[in-house]
DNA sequence: CCAGACTTACACG
DNA sequence: CGTGTAAGTCTGG
């Protein structure tokens, strides 16, 4: 986890390595002079039991403490878009971009929830290829199969569906 | 300005 | 079904 001097999250990971990454890219959208002092915060009891919740596929975590202010409009969208998805149901990337605009921004889509900066928080695993299929879950220094295996793992104690691998289609959610 | 990205749709064998 | 590829949008460098 990293903080502002404020107090708020910017952002969070799944490892060290990976959190530098995250902070790093977080830093890089926001103009200089403008940068917040930000610093790791790996002590902070309260947070860490809320990202083990969902870690385990439990509990809901508000947007608060979080501050997204340095977050593109379009990626501000789909973020808000993945935290109405229910848990335990997971949408298409395009599906995702013609709510948000043009089935065309598929594409954008996919970076966009590829550089989420809160995963979990704003859960990213609970999208999906058009062919229902969980193929990657952005863990940089894991090859693309073992975060797609993370990912499902994240998918099956929340409650989705899986038939032959692919996501069941009940548990499939429209954005409306 | 250009390359890359957690896509999609469609053609072909 | 597997493979290949063009289309097309946003972003970061």
């Amino acid at each position: 986890m990293a903080r502002k001097e404020n107090g708020k999250l910017i952002a969070c990971a799944f490892s060290e390595e990976t959190q530098a990454k995250a902070v790093k890219g977080v830093m890089n959208s926001i103009p200089k002079g403008l940068r917040p002092s930000c610093q790791a915060a790996p002590a902070d009891q309260a947070k860490f039991k809320e990202l083990y919740e969902l870690l385990m596929g439990l509990g809901r975590v508000g947007m608060n403490s979080f501050d997204m202010s340095h977050v593109s409009p379009l990626r501000m969208k789909v973020y808000s878009m993945l935290r109405r998805i229910p848990r335990g149901r997971v949408t298409t990337y395009g599906a995702i971009a013609k709510k948000i605009g043009s089935r065309r921004f598929a594409r954008a889509v996919g970076t966009a929830v590829g550089r989420n900066p809160l995963p979990l928080i704003i859960p990213c695993h609970r999208v999906v290829t058009a062919s229902l299929e969980v193929v990657n879950y952005g863990m940089p220094g894991r090859k693309p199969s073992e975060g797609a295996v993370v990912k499902r793992t994240l998918l099956k104690r929340e409650g989705v569906k899986f038939l032959e691998g692919k996501v069941s289609r009940q548990s499939l959610w429209s954005p409306y």
